[in-house]
DNA sequence: CATTAATTCAAACGTATGATTAAATCAATC
DNA sequence: GATTGATTTAATCATACGTTTGAATTAATG
């Protein structure tokens, strides 16, 4: 790892998170950087590859430490299922953590979600990661039938991304959320699982129901 | 409106909502609408006008139906707070019906939350309707605290808007979503009311506490 | 020190962008 | 049916885009 490379990856780190990768050009990133435009390519290949390496370099750290925490938590409840408690725990609080840290990379992956970039990303890198957890909710609520469960992990993601893109940079007077990354990852645990745990709408016949 | 500023509007409504609006230039709108490019700036303006129009169209109605709704059930409480089922179904109901008849304007709608343009567009034209629900909700949940409640509606805002942007284009494995737009509403408002009523966590500090 | 590889540089590639112009066409009114 | 205003058209504006090139520079190796 280069300086010239650091310092495009930061750079654009934080220029995609305020503008948006579509409204970021290769020429803002080098300007605030201070390196040549060749250097992109000659290091990353094109402006859709440095995307990659932007999101892997931290993501992947993130989904490591989601998977670990999984893992521990199964081991801890054996045979039975992991609570939902334990699953938010480890699927939000690694990346709510990185507001603090990394508050550009933070807006970057909720900025990504918007974008309909995360789709193709989460295709490439986070399946697995995605199916763990996914069998995992499910275990944790069987109440919810494989639809409703999808839904409200939807909503989950929904509100995770959300607050990740405006926790920090809302201008808006009434929408501005003057708190620490703690209690953020405190509320949002807290409203997760006050939904998910909500009633389930339709009767569930992922089994059979005679 | 002429035939020309309908095509414009309705298709730009549906490339936005795939591309997002730094993503989609004037020249694919008026190739697919089959119209000259002068066009765009003759009716409207600017690309930017464009989405102003655009929004404001179909926002307009949403926004005004959903004071009606508040209206009516502030109305039928009286002196009391409207509760929070109803303020919800004011809220969400309008937007998630869209989701039927005009799924492109609903997915626009979440995509301009992602590309950080909401605020923007919040702030010239929805800043009364935001600021009515805002007090509704403080009366509805007097036992959160303003940053608490501020918090939870940015979760809630958060829910809303990913559904709308991947309810009916997710193609992930695991993220496919079918069902219908109504039992969309109820499950998200049943998620939301769950979240919403969690328990508070932070000492409420709004009133004089001795 | 000479050689080689890795990196940086200025310049240009071809294409695309949002915007503008003035002429051409259309529709309505007198 | 000529005149006026509204609309559409093709052509072009200046600028910006992602990408590529080949020479200049730096760093490392023998």
């Amino acid at each position: 790892m280069t300086e010239t490379q650091g310092k495009i990856l930061d750079t654009a780190e934080r220029l995609f998170a305020d503008q948006g990768y579509a409204g970021t050009s290769l020429r803002q990133i080098i300007a605030a950087a201070g390196v040549n435009l060749a250097a992109i390519h000659y290091h990353f290949g094109s402006k859709e590859e440095l995307l990659d390496h932007l999101v892997m370099r931290k993501a992947g750290p993130v989904n490591a430490e989601r998977l670990a925490l999984l893992d521990g938590y199964e081991a801890d409840a054996g045979a039975a299922a992991v609570p939902v408690e334990k699953l938010l725990q480890a699927f939000l609080e690694p990346p709510l953590a990185r507001i603090k840290g990394s508050p550009d990379f933070a807006k970057l992956m909720g900025r990504l979600y918007g974008e309909g970039l995360m789709p193709l990303i989460v295709e490439k890198h986070f399946q697995p990661m995605v199916n763990r957890f996914l069998a995992a909710f499910g275990r944790a609520l069987p109440g919810l039938s494989e639809t409703e469960l999808a839904l409200r992990l939807q909503f989950m993601v929904g509100a995770m991304s959300h607050t990740m893109l405006f926790a920090l940079q809302s201008k808006l007077p009434g929408y501005r959320l003057p708190c620490d990354g703690a209690l953020l990852l405190r509320e949002l645990m807290a409203f997760v699982i006050g939904g998910l745990r909500a009633p389930a709408l339709v009767r569930e016949n992922t089994e059979e129901s005679k």
